[in-house]
DNA sequence: ACGCTTTTGTGAACGGATGCACAAAGTCAC
DNA sequence: GTGACTTTGTGCATCCGTTCACAAAAGCGT
């Protein structure tokens, strides 16, 4: 309906997801005082190309200054409200293994904007224990967190195997987002979403890069090599 | 050159993503002893659309049979080669707070493909202790781990104070794949690849949709107590 | 041998994201 | 008040990735 360059009902993907990174430059420059950052600065500390900066600000408003540029505080206060950050959401961690354990206390959470609630494991040889000052309790009271406490966001932190019936039980319960730390794909109704954070995979991605960074590197080489001079230059090469 | 099929020079990137999660579903096929799959079968264990999957694995050649399918074992093969995970990647873990200690210990480097040969971390303190059977080095080893274990890949799990220089030591020594725990952005020469892994960055991913739905949830609900209301609630700041 | 069925591999259309370049809109100096 | 200067916001062209739809290729039954 309205012409408000806030009509917010398709700020992209792609957009969205650079959010977070913007507001944490702009947290950075607030520490340090600076109350005013132009795109080219701004896009600089969030290691983008300024003009991306730009269209990207300009899906939620209009809230620079031409021949000046933007208000740290309020940049950040827009981009927080945007993203859902001026309220607490309430977070439950699934899985207190290696992996839960170490998200308990990691303080990523300690950011504003997000209050871990709950850690459950299935495993009742856990239950009662205290991790970063929360009581482990069992997946059965996820309907309660749910009605109580509001409970929005799960964060799966268990094994592959588990990972699905956990997530059912997410679900079921209300829950419509979920972070998914284990290493397989999750089978949710339209709206609920699910984000993947996989090591591994990331690793792989990596690899592949190195490999061919590894090839390339051979094969100038071998190029090289072929030249009936300078076989001194037969190098090995990655491995 | 080649008219190969699998002139690799140019794997779309996000083909290259993608893969690692056929892998996983290929793998887990192949555990239930299934020798053969169609595109549709592989691409709904691996959560994509069949034409998609077809189109990525055509650009590392044709390796699927018309009117039957695709041969698990040696597809799980091929994609594996595809992904440099025929040989081992040595990896550092850099940084042995409760992510680091987590990640030592955590499950996704005994996938074949990578091993873990140091841990490291600036604080004298944990010098010498063993994690997950390895001692804690301190950073001074890099040089060497480069020359003698062939060192290609970085784990960044410090605090974000430290990961630009921890980076730049790892860069220093000769690493030119880095995956970075931190959250910061990592400046780094052209010829190097960082790959984020960020854990508030992708809650208020989440945040954001949640936000959605729950305002589309009260928009159907209120809207006609709302829609009048709206403008000029926002211009609240000045400078 | 031949047509019927299945499924791959891919050309072409489409849509979204990125980068460029500049007009519009503001500040600042005087 | 005016003109020079700075920086935003955005139309446009381009590129990359996804989806569609189908011809080509293989197996199978007869």
């Amino acid at each position: 309906m309205s012409a408000d360059p806030s009509a917010r009902r398709g700020i992209p993907d792609a957009t969205v997801a650079r959010l977070p990174e913007y507001l944490r430059a702009l947290t950075g420059l607030a520490e340090r005082g600076i109350t005013s950052v132009s795109s080219e600065e701004l896009a600089s500390a969030a290691g983008v190309r300024s003009a991306k900066l730009r269209k990207d600000l300009s899906h939620l408003g209009s809230y620079g200054v031409r021949g000046v540029g933007y208000e740290v505080d309020h940049l950040a206060y827009q981009i927080s409200r945007e993203l859902g950050l001026t309220q607490d959401w309430p977070v439950a961690i699934i899985g207190m293994g290696n992996l839960g354990h170490a998200l308990a206390a990691y303080s990523g959470f300690a950011t504003r904007g997000f209050r871990v609630v709950a850690l459950l494991d299935q495993d009742a040889g856990l239950l009662g224990q205290e991790i970063a000052g929360i009581t482990v309790q069992p997946m059965t009271v996820l309907d309660e967190l749910v009605a109580e406490q509001g409970l929005a966001i799960g964060v799966i932190a268990t094994p592959a195997a588990s990972a699905q019936e956990v997530c059912d039980a997410l679900v079921a319960a209300g829950v419509r987002s979920i972070l998914n730390f284990a290493p397989c794909v999750l089978v949710v109704p339209d709206d609920v979403d699910v984000r993947k954070v996989d090591l591994s995979t990331e690793l792989q991605i990596l690899a592949f890069h190195e490999q061919r960074k590894a090839l390339a590197a051979e094969g100038a080489l071998g190029a090289v090599a072929l030249e009936p001079v300078k076989p001194e230059l037969n190098r090995v090469v990655g491995r």
